[in-house]
DNA sequence: CGGATCTTTGACTCGTCTCAATGCGCGTGG
DNA sequence: CCACGCGCATTGAGACGAGTCAAAGATCCG
């Protein structure tokens, strides 16, 4: 069970490529207009770059920076004392994260392809909640629907099959990358959807398998998959018992 | 798998007991006293009395009110198109619920035994909060608590044995109740428990069977748990992998 | 007291995990 | 340019934890 993942916290600090450094220590919070909205915080966002599997932050590091997701895919993990490990959620293009915790990041983010995040003191979020209305009500709602997320994970965790997992973590990918009736871009590997799903790395390649011999999707090379029949695939998740299981 | 719960939707509309009916049709909105913080909210609110098993609100109800546990036990609930059960958690005195929606509340809430409640109309929510910073960073990290938990039951779900998460779900009800070396109420029966910890009641009682066995634990009677070691539990909850087995 | 509901226990099944071997793709260095 | 090694994915065989089904207690409440 579980991953005994060998990253293990590579202390690599990342390459600051853009103003990070310097907002840190700018009197320049006051450049921050109340009512300019969501808008001000990406301006005074500085740009960070990530490799594949290197940390961003751990779960026990102060929470003294908020992430936004630019290009790439990141996870939130936690670990269990004895290294099983779970991945809370996969983060894409235009994502927040990191600003769900106050004293300390409760996960560890980490890049799961190369990836380009923007960063913002935790002060000047702070700051720009208090003055600004409109950006306390937009991170409100973001962390309600964080939540929401995280309550149907618990379901699907709780209550649902291997089979129905899977078929619901690709589904819910090909929504959340709107890639029609198209192709996914699989950024993780099959471990990283097992310690998403709560199974081991080899049930995850089985029911890709079945998935692929019953012909509801297509698997042309390792990082991409094909939904071939999304109605078929949104059956087996609702829990409809299914029958067809032949090839 | 799940519950088959026999419960479902009994739509007796619960007796109003408090000025809850009055608060919905008052002008008084206008009582709210912005900068008097949570004190007006509670002020504001009506009490309601729930009988065991009683539903308060549904999952597909419009998210009208905010509740607060007054006396007794609530859990949220989801549930599967084909009646697999996940309770996403237990509610106690205290304990603010119905706020985390926006629309439409995602959960059944239930009374797991006769509750006392207090409602607020979440109209009046919204304008204490936008008038009074305070309530707002108050319901802001209420928010972030509840969400909090839930990264922590999805660790239980995806990640621990039975006996797992017995262990640290009775470790966390001692912890709530404070019951401190004594006898916890579980004011629930197995079903429920089986259905927050993603298992089934056979299993639920197998556990606990274990357990008493190991001098972990004392069950006197159904709906008291004493609990006799608490680092034993904790041990077990913290994937030491154990190897105490024996009676 | 009697029936309904919930809990406990047992015997057996089954889905998923574990362990192990093999395959594949890719980057590196000879 | 190819051989090698490394990391990951796949596949198979067997084990095991938790689920299912069934029957026998408890408990509750009228």
């Amino acid at each position: 069970m579980g991953a005994n993942f060998t990253l293990e916290r590579q202390n690599v600090r990342p390459v600051a490529v853009g103003n990070h450094a310097l907002l840190r220590d700018l009197p320049g919070d006051g450049a921050v207009r109340p009512g300019d909205g969501i808008g001000s915080l990406e301006r005074l966002a500085g740009l960070m770059h990530f490799k594949r599997n290197q940390m961003i932050f751990s779960e026990s590091d102060p929470a003294a920076q908020v992430y936004r997701v630019q290009s790439g895919c990141v996870r939130l993990t936690r670990l269990t004392p004895d290294g099983r490990r779970q991945i809370t959620s996969f983060l894409h293009a235009g994502d927040w994260f990191g600003f769900e915790w106050f004293s300390v990041y409760g996960v560890n983010a980490e890049a799961v392809s190369d990836v380009c995040v923007q960063s913002v003191p935790r002060r000047v979020l702070d700051r720009l909640i208090r003055e600004d209305a409109h950006v306390a009500g937009y991170f409100h709602e973001l962390l309600a629907s964080r939540f929401a997320q995280a309550q149907d994970q618990l379901m699907v965790l709780g209550r649902h099959t291997a089979r129905e997992r899977v078929a619901g973590f690709l589904l819910s990918l090909a929504n959340r990358l709107s890639a029609g009736g198209g192709m996914l871009e699989l950024a993780m590997g099959r471990q990283d959807i097992a310690d998403h799903l709560g199974l081991t790395i080899e049930t995850v390649c089985r029911v890709l398998h079945d998935l692929r011999k019953q012909r509801l999707v297509s698997v042309p090379d390792i990082h991409r998959l094909g939904i071939l029949n999304a109605e078929g695939l949104a059956t087996l998740v609702e829990g409809a018992a299914m029958q067809a299981e032949a090839a």
